[in-house]
RNA sequence: GGGGGAGUAAUUCAGUGGUGAGAAGCCUCAGCUUAUAUCUGAGUCGUCGGGAGUUCAAUCCUCCCCUCCCCUACCA
């Protein structure tokens, strides 16, 4: 009866499910982790072993985890789980950041649509404080549920008291250092949300504006001195922000371009002569005329008049002019750009800029009536209401000769997305170069290595390219500049001052700064003798640029904490901290520290979708990350992000990462078969000594050497793709799943269960799984987990997780490089020469699985393919499971001929192999000798 | 505008100056029913982004072009 038959087999058996069903059962595992105390258990045991510090980048509290953080925190969990399996003490602090723009943003919004507008500072603060809190523990449980193990109790926060007080001491060796300075300035402003903005808050988007040539009329004098007709000479410019005219105080030109006076149909124009003909284009001119050409310097110290401002805008020389757009006479506004604040300066002009802090134009005599409080602010696209003003004003006068639109990328807010402007006002700034720290700073990247190697460049242009630090805000959520002002609007700041604050804060954190007056803060604090009394000050009230909370984590966290130390080994995030936080904390570092605070910089792109653009929530390709998981299961989610060349851009979609469940299903598999088959097997007393393994054995067990070798040293230049899609996946499905595992059912299933061959074929399997699970623990950390737990105590939670393993290492016994070599031969053999006719016989309804036939090989001893099968002949027969391999030796032959027909004799029922006859048993009917045998031994055993 | 990265099977990744470009995988067919929502075999799929050049020979080298991504910028 074949029913009973099937029973004698020695089938796997195991409770390990073959579907992970990931969903429903990871969260339990966390559980099971938590409640051991694993993080702890982990530091305890790499207590005193090769420290390896991994500075988490803390992510902002404003919202759920996409992908992009799964990314990020999954890549830092997969090296530190490698780290810790390694021995290195390696503890992980992950971070939260909290201050800022955005958060305080929602939090008003919500205030007012709660009716609230008369909200004090600090109230707002609470508030925030709350917001960001319930974000907090929300980002912790969504990493907590990706698998990610860290000291989640001890976890750092930039709004800690502690944290502010060190940031606030960072501060205070800035100032000590004389880098600190107040300046009017065009910074970056953002007028949503009404605050100066850092480079690293600017994002670069297309942007449509209105460009417009528009006349200065010439004075009397310039005209003479030009000889031209003061009636209708102008000196003509081009600018893309119709809205800073109204501050134009200058006109630059380069001393060494050559202009042209040109008579046209819409007046007698000066503009360099290389873009006349450009500008004739635009301007629809006719009737050009060249009177006379000279050099720009020729027009130094000369003058023009606004076009509709009574005050002269003096023509200045600047080298920075160039021909490739525009008339070559730049319009000057020094309240509106960098460079036009420089020639401004060095020309002695007004730092004029009469835009509040709304955008709208100020009444401050000069700006004309009909254009106070117009706004520049653009909604939408639409020209802004300050534009149409002053287009209207330049076209009715006649100064407007020309208007084209123009679409180039233009700097906007990168939490509203709209266009920033340049506007100049009293700021805080850190002087870059003052000290030499620029330099230091460059300095200090050659120490760093960078993964990937093109890092160094990114960071090394933010570096030499970024202007003085502009560090204040114009908001209440943050770390308050601690700032005096006296009635007068003198500014106060002073290093020990900042110190004596810092110590107050320390305790009851900066709402401190809110809650109470300068004089009570002040209060037991020396001051410097040049300050006025405390009574005569009031507190600032701008706030630090949260970068500098970041920037200064490593001294609040790895200088402050016993168990890390500074600098950090690695910092891994993504690619655009190379401006963010890879920049700030280096600035921190080198001006405080006088060195970077890291060794190691990795850095991953960003997910994109499929066709390679970003993601995008109109489309839903944007999904939370817990959406992910819901629908995988974090393993699948996390073997998808080891997959990935995360170097550059990441691709992903459901198909994307349905392919990668497949691979998952693979492994989870093949795990479960290995768990099954050593059902029956005891370690201690089953095991086969290691040189007395058969050949196959040692065959995969060569295998899995090179895989320990191979995956290890991927793993230690963090190419997890690399270590995935060439080592760990072809080794689970080619060599074990497709082969060894395949050869293996007949020993394991059909033979006595203590047969030596079975057990040797157990004892590599139970290395083999040992190791394979530990490989890709860092990876797959909940299936490998429960993997060894069924396969260590026959259970679905161990209590020594295999995170507590230990990293494989090569066992020198492990290793037959001449098996190796042959087997792979035979194996080759079998797919060039037997799996054809095989696949025919098949197709031919001969023969069904491969056991139903046999091989008759031909040749010479002398062919070097041939002698190796005679080698290995009596292992022929499993290795290419067949029921007979024969080999046919023809002395002169030159050639190896291959027959391969269907078996001889009988079919057993049990083992399905042919063999000549059948044994009759009196309980089982007639078997192969070998299955009867192997019975009877069972039925003596039991 | 400048700099960097990338373009190889639906997809994710390998790879090499030289006979038929690989792995996994998708799909189709078949086998097994003793890993069975598993496993095995076979077939299919790619003008190796496009074009030109160097070479006896190019997917790989050179040049040009196209596309995508990132960074950067004082287009005033």
């Amino acid at each position: 009866m074949a029913l009973n038959l099937k029973e004698t087999l020695n089938l796997p058996q195991t409770e390990f499910p073959m579907r992970g069903n990931l969903v429903q059962r990871e969260p339990q595992r966390i559980e099971h982790w938590t409640s051991l105390g694993l993080y702890e258990k982990i530091q305890a045991k790499n207590t005193g072993g090769p420290d390896f510090i991994l500075h988490d980048g803390p992510p902002f509290t404003n919202g759920d985890l996409h992908l992009g953080h799964a990314l990020n925190k999954t890549l830092k969990d997969s090296i530190l789980r490698y780290k810790w399996m390694c021995g290195y003490n390696a503890p992980y602090i992950p971070g939260w950041d909290s201050h800022g723009l955005p958060i305080e943003q929602k939090v008003s919004r919500e205030l007012q649509d709660a009716g609230r507008t008369d909200y004090t500072p600090l109230e707002v603060r609470e508030a925030c404080a709350a917001f960001a809190d319930k974000f907090r523990k929300i980002q912790s449980e969504q990493f907590q549920r990706l698998g990610i193990i860290g000291d989640w109790a001890n976890e750092y926060w930039t709004i800690h008291p502690e944290y502010e007080a060190t940031e606030l001491e960072t501060f205070a060796d800035f100032v000590e250092q004389g880098l600190v300075y107040r300046s009017k300035k065009p910074v970056y402003w953002s007028i949503p949300y009404t605050t100066a903005l850092a480079e690293a808050e600017i994002e670069y988007r297309p942007h449509k504006s209105i460009s417009i040539y528009v006349k200065l009329p010439l004075a009397g004098e310039t005209c003479q001195a030009l000889n031209l007709d003061p009636a209708d000479a102008s000196i003509l410019i081009w600018t893309t922000t119709p809205w800073t005219l109204p501050a134009n105080l200058a006109v630059a030109v380069h001393p060494k371009l050559e202009y042209s006076a040109i008579k046209t149909n819409k007046g007698t124009l000066i503009v360099a002569s290389a873009l006349v003909e450009s500008v004739a284009e635009a301007c629809e001119l006719e009737g050009l005329e060249t009177l006379l050409t000279f050099p720009g310097s020729k027009l130094e110290n000369r003058e023009a008049r606004h076009p509709f401002i009574d005050r002269p805008s003096p023509i200045l020389l600047a080298d920075y002019v160039t021909t490739e757009s525009g008339t070559g006479c730049v319009h000057t506004a020094p309240g509106h750009g960098t460079e036009d604040y420089v020639t401004g300066i060095n020309n002695g002009l007004e730092v004029y800029c009469p835009i509040d802090d709304h955008g709208c134009y100020e009444d401050d005599g000069q700006v004309p009536a009909e254009l106070v409080g117009l706004s520049v602010l653009e909604t939408e696209g639409k020209p802004s209401k300050a534009n149409l003003g002053v287009l209207k004003i330049i076209a009715e006068n006649g100064s407007l000769i020309g208007k084209k639109k123009l679409e180039h990328s233009y700097p906007h807010c990168w939490r509203s997305k709209t266009p920033v402007v340049f506007r100049a006002l009293d700021q805080w700034f850190i002087a870059l170069d003052k000290n030499g720290d620029r330099q230091r700073a460059l300095d200090a990247l050659k120490s760093v290595n960078f993964i990937p190697s093109w890092g160094e460049n990114r960071i090394r242009a933010a570096v030499e390219n970024r202007p003085d630090w502009c560090i204040s805000r114009q908001r209440t959520w943050g770390v308050p500049i601690p700032a005096f002002y006296d009635q007068e609007g003198n500014a106060y700041i002073d290093a020990g001052v900042i110190r004596a604050i810092a110590r107050k804060v320390a305790v009851s954190g900066t709402d401190l700064w809110y809650r109470q007056t300068a004089a009570e803060i002040l209060q037991g604090i020396d001051l410097p003798a040049s300050w006025p009394a405390a009574d005569q000050l009031k507190c600032g009230s701008d706030t630090l640029d949260v970068w500098i909370d970041s920037g200064t984590s490593h001294r609040a966290v790895l200088q402050k904490r016993d168990n890390l130390k500074w600098p950090a080994d690695l910092y891994l995030e993504g690619s655009d901290q190379h401006r963010g936080w890879f920049q700030s904390s280096l600035w921190t570092g080198v001006i405080a520290d006088k060195a970077a605070p890291y060794k190691n910089l990795l850095t991953h792109g960003f997910i994109v979708k499929e066709d390679g653009t970003k993601l995008a929530k109109s489309d839903g390709s944007a999904r939370p990350l817990s959406e992910w998981i819901r629908s995988y299961g974090a393993d699948v989610i996390r073997l998808w992000i080891s997959s990935q060349d995360y170097r550059g851009d990441v691709p992903v979609s459901d198909k994307i990462v349905q392919n990668v469940a497949n691979n998952y299903r693979n492994i989870r598999n093949t795990l479960r078969f290995q768990i099954g088959n050593l059902h029956d097997f005891d370690r201690n007393t089953h095991a086969v000594p290691l040189a007395e393994l058969s050949a196959i054995d040692k065959w995969a067990l060569s295998q899995l050497a090179s895989l320990v070798r191979n995956v290890t040293e991927a793993y230690d230049a963090y190419e997890f793709h690399r270590a995935f899609k060439e080592y760990i996946d072809p080794f689970c499905s080619n060599t074990l799943s497709a082969t060894y595992h395949d050869i293996l059912k007949d020993r394991l299933y059909t033979r006595s269960p203590n047969d030596p061959l079975r057990r040797s074929s157990q004892t590599a399997i139970q290395i083999i799984f040992s190791v394979f699970t530990r490989l890709i623990a860092p990876l797959l950390p909940f299936t490998a987990d429960e993997a060894w737990s069924f396969a260590a105590d026959d259970c679905d939670f161990t209590e020594t997780p295999i995170a507590l393993a230990e990293w494989p290492t090569v066992d020198a016994a492990w290793q037959h490089p001449e098996i190796a070599t042959d087997f792979s031969a035979l194996r080759n053999f079998l797919s060039e020469f037997l799996n054809d006719p095989l696949e025919t016989l098949r197709q031919q309804k001969k023969i069904g699985q491969s056991l139903d036939a046999k091989a008759v090989i031909s040749g010479s001893l002398n062919h070097p393919e041939f002698a190796r099968l005679k080698k290995y002949e009596s292992d022929l027969p499993e290795l290419f499971i067949l029921s007979k391999v024969i080999l046919n030796e023809i002395p002169e032959s030159t050639e190896i001929e291959v027959e391969v027909t269907h078996a001889d004799g009988v079919r057993c029922p049990r083992s399905w192999r042919w063999v000549p006859e059948l044994i009759e048993t009196s309980e089982w009917g007639p078997v192969s000798p070998r299955c009867a045998a192997a019975l009877e031994k069972s039925s003596q055993s039991v």
